[in-house]
DNA sequence: CTGAAATATGACACTTTTGACCTATGGCAA
DNA sequence: TTGCCATAGGTCAAAAGTGTCATATTTCAG
């Protein structure tokens, strides 16, 4: 996959395996990342493929870098591999694996690790709709330009954005729901009726 | 990570590699994945590390299965890690990158992968959806039973069902983006101004 | 009675990714 | 002038994850 990411990014501009990192930190990696230690050794292994070709480029005040370019080969693979389907991917997400076995600490903490996760969320909020923002001001209304790229790029950005609200509205919602069902148990619990114990039948 | 999910399984009750990998697709599998071939040595691991103890349980039709049970210590070690606060998760997402490029493809291809990659989502949609319909039969209304287990499980599916809708809502905002896009570039092209060419600012 | 499917576990090669470490150069600030 | 930061480019061990093959047993359908 890095492959893809890399061979994209190539397709814009020439890059040296530095400018390539750099790269994975800015808006691409609103859904794709790679640190440099694995970018170098890729360029490497796509240079002997065939679909980049290195240049030494000498600088007067910067160290001498080596930029790669896009290759005819590697322009074909890049969009025969767009044109593929793509699968379903299985999602990871590490805040839902510790949501899934909340029940084992005390209900406050549980919440506080809502809270901070939405805040989290919220400056990464933030950085999304000020990158829009800028991407707006150099690109005009983006639907009138007629630029594809800069329209493909208000999709994913828009995608990330989303992403991003759907996340921080299911925190809210989450406490909210939280502090109903706790009030519930407080209130049952004063009435003499202890709540549920585990059932087993919730999980598998 | 791996290690804490299969920590939270065995927190419920013993199981063994295969029960597993059977849960790993199943209801948490909604937001983690393992196959067996990875389970099976991280077990043998956790067991040396005495997080969890293993016992051979004969079978009279069925071959013999080592059952695996969580230890005080795999507890301690659960909890320890559902109360230190997660850091924010770096999204991966292939659809995104494809999209990143779709300006290399022709529209229409553009558009059929967008609507390929809706059903995907809407299939799995309707799975979650199934879920929560069978977990509500199971334990009534959740908040009205006080079970913690049924509450925090109710809350992460939450997520999920959100997290496909919003890719759903997603497609078809893009789609229809995509025909206003279009219709736009076809009227300039009549007029004879030709659409802009690639912007470099574009990317960045 | 043969073969497929489910249960149950494992080995192994491979790729991907992370994290830590290392070497240079040059600009700039305390 | 000492040290930090940015540029530029690596190495390496380890962990995480994938994919395939192998090996038992038993049940059940044809």
């Amino acid at each position: 996959m890095l492959v893809y990411a890399i061979l994209e990014l190539l397709q814009h501009k020439p890059l040296s395996g530095y400018e390539l990192k750099k790269r994975f930190s800015g808006s691409i990696v609103f859904f794709w990342h790679a640190r440099h230690s694995q970018v170098y050794p890729e360029l490497k292994r796509m240079e002997k493929q065939g679909l980049i070709a290195g240049t030494r480029v000498e600088q007067e005040t910067r160290p001498a870098k080596r930029v790669y370019a896009i290759t005819a080969d590697g322009e074909r693979a890049l969009k025969a591999w767009l044109k593929r389907p793509v699968a379903l991917q299985a999602v990871k997400d590490q805040m839902m694996l510790k949501t899934f076995a909340f029940h084992l600490i005390e209900p406050q903490e549980a919440a506080a690790q809502l809270r901070h996760h939405q805040r989290l969320h919220q400056r990464r909020l933030d950085l999304y709709l000020a990158t829009r923002q800028e991407l707006e001001q150099r690109c005009g209304e983006i639907d009138a330009t007629g630029d594809p790229i800069a329209f493909w790029n208000a999709v994913t950005l828009g995608y990330s954005i989303e992403l991003e609200r759907s996340y921080i509205a299911w925190c809210n919602w989450a406490l909210e729901r939280q502090r109903r069902f706790n009030a519930r148990a407080v209130e049952a619990n004063a009435n003499g009726a202890p709540a549920g114990g585990p059932t087993e039948g919730a999980v598998g």
